[in-house]
DNA sequence: CTAAAGTTTCAATAATTACTGAAACTTTAG
DNA sequence: CTAAAGTTTCAGTAATTATTGAAACTTTAG
């Protein structure tokens, strides 16, 4: 397996790019190389097109699949496991944002509401609490909208996001909408 | 600067999701103590209520400013800077997300729009070009739609993530309504 | 059942990133 | 202008995170 400049320059461009979609560069360019390849490829080939250990190999496999971006696939008479891509594109960004929100948003909002459960002791804690309650709300916010969103259609999600901010016109229209339908 | 138990688990808490959140621990701790804290407090108070050297505040500082997520602020007959949060919690969250934007999408937004302007030299990389196109797409659809939606007003925002879901049933009445209006 | 091929794990080590603290620099009161 | 107080920088070191590679384990052909 030898990478073509081009996909060379993607797959370990993706590798440093990697650590900041939340994992680490062999991971993202283990990735990568899954993404542009057309055909399953084995954990051996990946080794040896990235340069790097079996080992490491077999640990980034294990990550992808735990967040669900890529499937074992088996070859007919050949025991070996070969990986590919899981899904579509918009798959796979839902994917990176459930995981990231798990990871990133989950165990604040968990923490923040044991907080808020406690009395404040003090004229400091209490404007402290208040503070905590804003963040608890912003997040709470996000996450349960994006999980919303989540839910969509790609088809309407597309049409959403093609909207841009002229969605601002359209919730325009709801309130008229809800008006007439009032009177 | 002594803080209370509750305090201090969540200036913690905060320390630890830091480099979740594209900073670093001390950062984080930093960031979260000038959020629960009413009045503006200088570099000497925060090295001290985290226990940390009186430099890496000063560099934590200048990276929270860089982000515009403090503010200095000056007290009359004093020449030391004291520090304060910026704006409301909705601008923080706008900030974090326009900072990690431009880490996280734009040098691979633009390294794909470089690669997309080769001519493909093989079957092999023409078919890796269209899977780059795909990646392409989605991260500058999903860059222009969040640039567009933090140029709505905080209210609409806020109607919109009450809506959740609800925006499929909007996005119908929309087309209903065009079609009307083309009768 | 045996052994060869393939796979996984994990302790040791390398690479990266964060933090300290002392030294250099800046500001201003007197 | 001087010196004391305050601030910043950055080389060295600590802490964390990623990677290797050898050993243990698993599978299956013969």
């Amino acid at each position: 397996m030898k990478m073509t400049p081009m996909i060379e320059t993607f797959v370990m461009h993706f590798g440093e790019m990697g650590s900041r979609w939340g994992f680490n560069r062999t991971v993202g360019q283990m990735y990568a190389l899954l993404v542009i390849t057309e055909d399953p490829i084995s954990a051996n080939q990946i080794a040896e097109a990235l340069s790097i250990s079996r080992g490491n190999v077999s640990m980034g496999l294990k990550e992808l699949q735990s967040w669900q971006l890529i499937q074992l696939h088996h070859k007919p008479a050949d025991r070996k496991d070969y990986f590919q891509t899981n899904g579509s594109i918009w798959d796979m960004a839902n994917r990176v944002f459930e995981e990231r929100r798990k990871r990133e948003m989950d165990p604040t909002l968990s923490l923040l509401r044991d907080i808020l459960l406690d009395t404040p002791a003090n004229a400091e804690e209490q404007h402290a609490q208040q503070k905590l309650r804003e963040v608890h709300d912003l997040l709470e916010g996000i996450t349960k909208w994006s999980s919303e969103l989540q839910r969509l259609s790609p088809e309407k999600l597309d049409t959403l996001m093609k909207l841009g901010s002229g969605v601002g016109k359209v919730l325009d229209m709801k309130h008229k909408l809800l008006k007439r339908s009032n009177e």
